[in-house]
DNA sequence: CGCCAAGTTGAACACCATCAATATTTGTGG
DNA sequence: CCACAAATATTGATGGTGTTCAACTTGGCG
């Protein structure tokens, strides 16, 4: 569509970029947490390391937690092993969002976290991000505000899993997805899924074969275009409509 | 059951304490957080209330955010109301456990919290709680940490709801109460519960009449005596496999 | 004693999981 | 660049688990 020449441009800028001032993700990262003034002193405890092939991990389940992570391009999955083996993805992590908060309970990662996609990431030890949090008390906020959002995030998927159909469940997480995008300044109707149907399904707590027939009923009432993980959103009001029926349409997000 | 008698004073003293020292849940909540000689600076802080009534709110949805809440004894049910009016329960709070941490996120409460029973809790006005946790660093790790631990509690139960069967929810579920009891050393076979089938079902996304027929079923095969609210757990280790089948047994926490 | 809420039990149905077969995409090496 | 294998995705048929609707029982409290 017409804006997603204009986004290509902002991709490419985040992947070079080696300081918070100059990133394209200022915006939605950490930075608006902290004062223009401090942003070197938060720029410099933060490493950058080359970039993840799809498939490596950030950081595996019971390693001690040593950072959190912010993605900076591609897209990061966590996930947990149940004890008879099976796995459990407990959330998708896109650029801007921050990785491994999950270990500020217990001094150990409670999950692993993959990269679904080739990924970039910026390493944000945690004991400098502790030290530094002392002095800035917005950061120290921030941190909190991070956490709560998380806790809140888990909330509404556990309300999706407890009480959605599987219709609802996938068009929610399609507006989830359409609204991070669409605050990092993308396209909020067209992009591409970085993850498998198997793991939309174990997120979602739905067979594979669910998701697949819920993404063919959508395309056929014209909803979506459905292009392998390329989506289409071509009717957001009915998405809407779809994701919650109770809700009184129209304060549906954009459009 | 034996133990039931030697924990009747532990409750009692908890309500008449006035201080975090003298409390008898003090090796539970916040106080292991802080050294000793810091602990009256925390106890200045907090405000004991009168005990609520069954009913009672904490906070509402929506409120701004101005404390979170240790409860001293009762217990808490927080939940959130969904666009259609129906409700969710997102949690159950013993004593010793601390309600509200949700409103970190972004200033204001995503979800209310009521007592499920006449409910006594110290309430800590969250200015003066970050203004403590700047001068002190483990209170500030601790503060941390419970979010961190509610986060991964929220991915515990995501876990149950995406995959597990009605009878693992509601074994999971008694198991998790089980502990909870012997943390404060009160019986851990034994207990009340404090919540309705109704709580009991929508906390866990199973029909009312499921979570009955669990109950019933459960107390068929000997694995409980069920009287209304009063729970006795016969048989821990067949409960333990009831929860988690896919489990090699015998890592089954007491007995 | 009688009322209302909460809990239990039964029967029929719906939704989604599962199994199975086929199609499509992705990745790899010739 | 094509060919092949493997992984991923789609589609159909069937069955089980839990929901829904309904009637009935129990318990708490005026």
């Amino acid at each position: 569509m017409s804006d997603a020449a204009a986004t290509i441009p902002v991709v490419i800028r985040a992947l070079r970029e080696t300081n918070c001032s100059e990133c394209a993700l200022n915006p939605v990262c950490l930075p608006p947490a902290v004062d223009e003034t401090d942003l070197d002193q938060l720029d410099s405890i933060i490493e950058r390391n080359r970039p993840l092939q799809r498939g490596a991990h950030l950081y595996h389940e019971r390693q001690p937690f040593e950072a959190v992570y912010a993605v900076r391009s591609g897209a990061v999955k966590a996930y947990t092993t149940l004890p008879g083996g099976e796995e459990q993805v407990t959330g998708f992590y896109l650029p801007g969002e921050i990785v491994g908060l999950d270990a500020l309970g217990g001094g150990s990662h409670s999950s692993s976290a993959v990269a679904l996609e080739t990924t970039a990431i910026c390493t944000i030890p945690f004991a400098d991000l502790e030290r530094l949090s002392q002095k800035m008390p917005a950061l120290q906020r921030h941190l909190l505000k991070l956490m709560g959002q998380e806790i809140q995030t888990d909330q509404q998927l556990m309300l999706l899993l407890s009480k959605r159909s599987a219709e609802e469940r996938i068009a929610s997480l399609l507006l989830s997805l359409s609204a991070r995008h669409k605050r990092r300044r993308l396209a909020e109707n067209n992009f591409r899924l970085p993850m498998s149907r198997s793991d939309i399904g174990n997120y979602l707590g739905l067979a594979v074969e669910t998701v697949s027939r819920v993404f063919t009923r959508l395309q056929q009432t014209g909803v979506l275009a459905v292009d392998g993980k390329e989506i289409s959103i071509l009717d957001r009001e009915q998405l809407c409509h779809v994701a919650e029926p109770a809700t009184s349409a129209h304060d549906c997000p954009g459009a």
